[in-house]
DNA sequence: TCGACAGTTCGATATTTCTCGATATGTCGT
DNA sequence: ACGACATATCGAGAAATATCGAACTGTCGA
């Protein structure tokens, strides 16, 4: 088993990559998680950032929401961000465990040199 | 002042959303301390890593090396990488700074809501 | 100086990506 | 059911990107 997966790595970076999308999953990653699942599986509806206010806020209406629609997909595709809807908004947030694996590739302390390196 | 320039980082992680560009930087940061083997398999002291070797050990040198140069001054023009002539060889290293920024970028610990997601 | 070697740049091409407006889908309140 | 709202999808056009072979530059050794 690989320590690293490429091709799934460079997906997240690619998706990072863009500066449209850095900022919103910037801006996703500084928002509280809109909902808290607790061990019982209760889900504890929290207040979440929407699609019109990643338009509003990081982007001053500068942009038409389809583009923002399109990037979004894009960070969920990569696995970056989490999307659920909830009535006729969709509640965005940044994936801890995308966030946790990202920060593993460049830990210094993780070992680096996998066998995929080798030929 | 920002705390994290969005351009000039999401460069970075564009560099790194290629799968090709992405296998060499792992394979670069594997070899910090500059040391290669030669024909006869010694290693030679203040060598590193030359483009040759990331075509051969990397890609089995099943890609041509312009495309590898090409990618490989993508990764320098990013900042990701450094490289250094020596003889007719050009000696290439992951550049430090680099890796530690991007892993501050993901320290959970760093602050991340700066200005620049407010409007 | 010549030829061999290491690597880069160039030109062409195929593919992908970003962007937008228009249209469609889904949800709520009445 | 209907209209208003929030967001997604579609289609098209412009721009960027990855890839390759050929030609070029630079360096060393004989």
């Amino acid at each position: 088993m690989a320590v690293v997966d490429h091709d799934e790595t460079a997906v997240m970076f690619k998706a990072l990559g863009d500066p449209t999308r850095l900022r919103i999953f910037q801006f996703l990653r500084c928002c509280p998680a809109p909902v808290a699942l607790d061990e019982e599986g209760q889900a504890q509806p929290a207040d979440g950032p929407t699609v019109g206010e990643v338009c509003c806020s990081v982007f001053g209406l500068e942009r038409p929401t389809s583009t923002i629609s399109f990037h979004l997909k894009e960070l969920r595709n990569a696995g970056l961000i989490q999307v659920e809807r909830r009535g006729k908004h969709m509640i965005l947030s940044a994936r801890r465990d995308a966030l946790a694996r990202l920060a593993a590739f460049f830990d210094p302390s993780s070992p680096c040199c996998s066998e995929d390196n080798k030929p």
